[in-house]
Parts: C-alpha cells; structure tokens; sequence
DNA sequence: GGGCACATGTAAGCTGTTACATGATTAA
DNA sequence: TTAATCATGTAACAGCTTACATGTGCCC
C-alpha cells in the first residue's frame, strides 16, 4: 500500500514545518535531520511527485518558471501522522569499525588504533556540531523544541558512548603485544609458527 | 576491483576462522556478528561463488552430494588483509525512532513514549545477549578473545548508553503537555483551536 | 560574460532482502 | 513417514546513491 515509506515520512515531515522547493527539502534534511537522517536528490524528487499525485502536498508557483514550492495538504497531514504512528523498524547494523576489529588480529594493533583514533575524532566532532543545534533550538525555542532536543540528546549520547569505548579500546590495543602478519596467535612471550 | 567488498570481508573473515558450508556460514555470522553485522543467503552464495572464481576460496567436497565446505586459500588471507586495511565507510543514519520523535508533537507525548520504551527494552534485550557472549568468550579464549571483546564492549556501550537516554527522555515525556492532534502548538494552559 | 548557487529531474547501477524452487539427511 | 533441519541457489524487487543533463537567476 505504500512504497517508500520512509522518504515519504521524512519529506511530508519537513512539508509540516514549512512549504519548500525539492531543493531546499534536501537542504533542510542534511542541515537539521542530518544526525540522524538522509535523504538524496534521487529520492526526494520522486517522492514529491508521487506525494503530488496522491494528494498528498501541492505544488506551488510552477508555472514554467524553474522553481515550485511543495505545501503539505490536509490529507497530508493525516498520512504523516499515520506514518509516524506506525512502528520504527530497526534496521540491520553494519558497523565496518566492528568488523575490521573483530577480525582485528589479521590487521595488527596498530592499525586497529588507527581506526578507532578515526572513530574517536568522528564522535568528538559530532558532539561539537550537536553542542551548536543545541544552542540553536534553546535560542529560537518553538513548540516541537521539547522534541528536537530529545533527538539532539540521543546523538549526544551515543557520541560519549563511542568516546569513551574508543579510550577503553584504545588503552586495551596498547596494551597488546605488536602486530602479527602470518596470522598466528600472539601468545604471550612465546611465537608459535603454524599455518601452511 | 570489487564488487561486494563488504560482503567479501564478512565471509572471508569467517571463512579464516575455520572452513564452513554456506548455510553454517549465515548461521556464524547471524550468531558471531550479529550484534554489529548481518548477512542474507541472497548476498552469501553469490559471494562464496565469487570467492571461488577469484581463488580467494575453495569448495570442498562438494562432489555430486549437497553441501560443500569452502575454506580459504593464502590469496584469500591475503584478500582479506588488504580489505581490512581499507578504511570503514560510515554508513548514512537513519533512525526511525529518532524521524518519529523529531516530528513528535505530531503523535503526542504518548505514543512517543511507547516509542522509547521499546528502544529501551531492546537496549536491555541487547545487553544481556552481549553479557551472554562475554562470558562465552571469556570462558573459551583464544588469540582473538581481546579483539572480539572490543566490539562487544562496542555493543554494551551503545546500549547503555540508550538506557541512560531512554530514561532521560521517558521523564522529559513525561512533563510534557498531553496530546494535541489538531497541530497546534501545545500551549502551556489554554488550548488553541486553529487549522482547517 | 563568467561563475556560482538555485533548481529539477532521470538513468544507471549497486546493495541488499524476500520469496521461491529444490533437494538431502536425520530424528521422532 | 513425516517433520525439522541442513543445504544451495535464483529471481524479483525495493531502496538508495551517483552521475548526468539541463536550465535559471543573480552578483561581480
């Protein structure tokens, strides 16, 4: 009954907030859903024209000139409610940091190190960019503000949380004894050689 | 150069750990690393096919019965290095609890509450399948043990760190104004009618 | 008049899941 | 014998990104 929910959801919710040009919709999703959402000029457009053909938000000042802005409709309204009451489905994680660490033996400490120093400036980054929406929202404070928080909160969260694993990871890869390219076990003092 | 290298790392990885079938190989990953990664049949038999056809890997006894074990050859090890060493892509977020909330005020504190609630248990959930693996690891250590409990540390980071939020923002739900279907902003005390 | 930001859209292609078709082996 | 589990593979399709083709309007 709906294919492409998702974008859908995301673009009739930026439509709720204000009417927009398909330009400007991606602009908005990178700038203030972009922690935590993404949407692309290949999926937006084509969203828009099928929320157009279902009623779903109009089209606005087109006429032959370049550009037209998209209204959210009333039906809008009620479907962007229907879509936001339906259950979150989580999607299968995919974390190549995990894999390249779980497999991390193969690869070395140092290099392990590497990763996780990446992994660690990441996260310090994005709490310096979530620390600026945060001061932006308290400034000019809305009603949805209550909201936004709670989802500026979450990526604070996780950020702290990836920060304070990659010091824990840190210290243990230190910690290790020193590469091992033939791939045999590390052992504590004493190389093996095994493996044809 | 290579089509599917993320897929390629994940069975190469297992296949270094010891030589399986495809169908155990699926059943590896979903068990081993499948708090931080998945795989389908759809993507593991075409990428064993490809494994073979490139000498990364070899079928085993696959003469004329069923099932055929592949292990990895020393070109595949070799794969695998050289993947690993490659730096891991962050992939683009996308929460749909998060896209849920932001546009809460929509759904009103209630639902959103629901929400969260269920990211909580699943945090929960979560941690006591990663204290399950903990101890599994710890019980039967090998080489890799050290690597392997990074990442479930990973895993038990994240979720706390998603109890922790989900608590918090559960209270801040809580001192939220109730429900306002109509659109209009909550209002401290006096409810506001408009909206066609 | 040259370049940049705004703007729209499509096509190709990759990644990944789901469902299906098919069959062997094993335990109740 | 029948059901479950093990096992292999493919086809269809959903979702998403990238690159491209195209054009406007404005400022320097």
């Amino acid at each position: 009954m709906a294919r492409n929910d998702q974008s859908q959801t995301a673009v009739l919710g930026a439509l709720s907030v204000s009417p927009m040009t398909g330009y400007a919709l991606r602009a908005a999703i990178r700038d203030t859903l972009g922690h935590f959402w993404s949407e692309s000029f290949g999926q937006i457009y084509p969203t828009l024209a099928e929320l157009e053909r279902q009623g779903l938000a109009v089209r606005q000042g087109a006429e032959r000139t370049g550009s037209s802005t998209f209204a959210i409709t009333p039906a809008g309204t009620a479907r962007l409610r229907e879509l936001l009451a339906t259950a979150p489905q989580p999607s299968p994680p995919r974390s190549g940091l995990l894999l390249r660490l779980f497999f991390g033996r193969q690869l070395g400490p140092e290099s392990c190190q590497a990763f996780v120093r990446q992994a660690r400036a990441r996260a310090e980054q994005q709490l310096a960019q979530l620390a600026v929406i945060r001061q932006e929202l308290l400034h000019d404070a809305g009603s949805d503000t209550a909201y936004r928080l709670m989802t500026v909160s979450a990526g604070e969260h996780s950020a702290r949380a990836a920060l304070d694993w990659a010091d824990e990871t840190l210290a243990a890869l230190a910690a290790l004894p020193s590469h091992d390219a033939d791939g045999s076990p590390p052992a504590t003092s004493h190389p093996t050689e095994e493996n044809p």
